[in-house]
RNA sequence: GCCAAUGUAGCUCAGUCGGUAGAGCAAUUCACUCGUAAUGAAUAGGUCAGCGGUUCGAUUCCGCUCAUUGGCUCCA
């Protein structure tokens, strides 16, 4: 153990980092170098483009400097002197930072050797106390996160307090890497993409459209249950649809070009909700029949630039498990409640437990009135609160039209992903003119919320894959055992057991390949099927099969009754 | 979209300092009929991402395009 926190030491390698930077490249400017959750990174600009083999070249120059155990010495200067200090070494990037260090502040450099920072601190004392750390990566970024601003050169790398937990973390980088559902998606032969196609276009090959196939029914299923109502909608619209919801205003970047048919332009649809709110108006509404629980798994198709496509986690067709609540203000606090439930409700029946709430407030320019705001926000939190659930405010981070809780998942390289949002709309009711009866005879305007439980099919899919690591629990397995046969003269009862089982309703199939037993548990067991029914001269004579499963385990021989409740049990295990 | 890297068989990758390519796995065929993580042999499989340029000749060098990867930005 270090006495330092992790924090500390890699952002004390990040000033390593810099300093051996500042020594290969005189002339580059310094901006920022904070440590971040899983390493620490620097941004550079300079005229020379780095190359991959240059990080070897500055880890090396970082280690010459951490051996001579350079201290770190903090000097306190006033803006006047800091501002000269910057000045005369031409660090643009770090005046404008030190513009933003508030007036009153002291102001603090951290000195290392040759490299002196503007930098509030703290730092290790010495550089040989700056632990074991590595050369990642190399990326762009712009100055502040602007897109406007130029484009800085940032190095990524990691640091640990000792070389130990350094090669751990690198170990767990390497095995995340083996769980990509990406990589997976291949192998597994789940789902894939093609240059013909389009990039961000997902085809779900057989097997995982299974998957998708069984996740759905249970969807449809429990939102039955749970008093939802299924709809239908096209996949394309008139303008004057996408007009009157106001997407043509401030989503068209999001949409694709429009199509001319009989010479009136359709839009390919990036959200399904004004579909929903012509259903609802397609006649008069009473208070009697709300809440209004309109579900549908609507595939929406949106423009994503291109750089920020990713497997299936960000795609550019994707569909939403989709749902609009439609419900007078008395009932809304308990809609959100149960909404809320119901999420977590299909997320535990995934196997997902850390999911991370976010809550976003009104923003400074919002659209509805500002008590309908309060209700919405405070329903929100009773929510959550009542769910028990760890939630982070992002204050003013809500939607113009509404205050929103969103779900976000990490995925297996740490990457966090937003899945389930249950959003409040003020905007589209008051643009499309929705109203219902009340018990006075007036209209009244309902509350309108958008929900999405699992978010999108895809994205859902690449957590699911990542987070059995293709080891699908036995209720989704698309195939779920596998009869291995000895030899040839047990291929007649390998069929038998294969038709029971499948009119049993299991998802089996048989390896008749002529490969040894070993090498037919090598395939089964690469292809993650859970259980292996193993099939000799013995269990031919006994009527039994020998069952295994992907866990290693031998379960022994079981007649086939006992095997399908064997299965059966495991199967009602999510439930 | 921006900064950068990459693109060779279905998959993972080697290779060619410019003379049209190779391995392992997978596939197919044949032999083997086998007891719990790989039986053997043979065969087939490639416009070396695409287009253009330089060259006697380009998979290799150059340019553009497309796609992917890592980031940034964005994500109603």
């Amino acid at each position: 153990m270090s006495k330092y926190p992790l924090e500390t030491i890699r952002h004390s390698a990040a000033h390593l980092m810099a300093a051996a930077v500042q020594e290969l490249f005189p002339d580059t400017k310094f901006d920022i170098g904070p440590a971040t959750d899983a390493g620490f990174y620097y941004d550079f600009d300079m005229e020379y483009r780095l190359v991959p083999e240059d990080l070897k070249k500055i880890e090396g120059a970082m280690n010459k400097l951490k051996n001579q155990n350079l201290p770190f010495e903090k000097i306190e200067m006033s803006r006047e002197e800091a501002e000269k200090f910057l000045k005369d070494r031409d660090q643009s990037y770090k005046l404008e930072r030190l513009a933003d260090v508030p007036e009153g502040e002291q102001i603090t450099f951290y000195k290392m050797g040759e490299f002196c920072d503007l930098c509030r601190g703290p730092h290790v004392e010495n550089s040989s106390e700056v632990g074991a750390f590595t050369l990642l990566s190399i990326a762009g970024s712009y100055y502040r996160g602007k897109e406007t601003n130029p484009m800085l050169q940032r190095i990524y790398g990691t640091a640990f307090a000792d070389r130990k937990e350094l090669k751990k973390h690198l170990m767990q980088i390497e095995e995340a890497k083996k769980r990509d559902h990406r990589k997976l998606g291949t192998e597994l032969e789940l789902f894939g993409f093609s240059d013909k196609v389009g990039p961000g276009l997902v085809l779900w090959h057989p097997k995982g459209a299974l998957i998708r196939h069984i996740i759905e029914t249970f969807w449809r299923d429990q939102h039955y249950r749970n008093g939802y109502e299924l709809l239908y909608t096209p996949h394309i619209g008139r303008s004057e649809l996408w007009e009157t919801s106001g997407h043509l205003d401030f989503y068209k970047e999001g949409m694709y070009s429009p199509m001319d048919i009989d010479g009136t332009d359709y839009f390919v649809k990036p959200m399904n909700c004004p579909f929903h709110i012509e259903i609802y108006k397609s006649r008069i509404r009473s208070y009697r029949e709300l809440p209004l629980r309109w579900a549908e798994l609507g595939t929406v198709y949106r423009y994503e630039k291109s750089g920020v496509l990713h497997g299936l986690s960000r795609v550019r067709g994707f569909t939403q498990d989709d749902a609009h609540i439609i419900c007078t203000p008395e009932q809304i606090e308990n809609e959100i409640y149960e909404v809320l439930q119901f999420c977590l409700f299909i997320w535990d029946a995934m196997g997902f437990k850390n999911l991370k709430a976010y809550l976003a407030t009104r923003p400074e320019k919002a659209v509805g009135d500002p008590e309908r705001w309060e209700t919405a926000l405070k329903s929100l939190e009773k929510a959550v609160d009542k769910a028990g659930m760890d939630i982070e405010v992002d204050e003013g981070g809500g939607a113009f039209y509404g205050p929103k809780i969103d779900l976000k998942l990490k995925d297996a390289l740490g990457r966090e992903w937003q899945t389930s949002t249950i959003q409040f709309d003020f905007n589209l009711p008051e643009r499309f003119d929705m109203t219902y009866v009340g018990e006075d005879g007036n209209r009244h305007r309902p509350y309108m919320v958008h929900r999405a439980l699992l978010g999108s099919f895809e994205r859902f899919f690449s957590l699911l894959v990542e987070h059995y690591a293709g080891s699908f629990p036995l209720w989704i397995a698309p195939e779920q055992l596998r009869i291995l046969p000895i030899t040839e003269n047990q291929h007649e009862y390998a069929k038998e057991m294969f038709k029971s089982l499948r009119q049993k309703g299991f998802r089996v199939e048989m390896d008749l390949r002529s490969e040894s037993v070993g090498s037919k548990i090598k395939d089964a067991r690469h292809a993650r099927i859970p259980y292996m029914a193993i099939i000799g001269e013995r269990e031919a004579e006994a009527g039994t099969l020998s069952v295994r499963s992907r866990r290693e385990d031998q379960l022994g021989e079981m007649s086939l009754d006992d095997l399908a409740e064997k299965l059966q049990l495991d199967i009602d295990k999510h439930l």
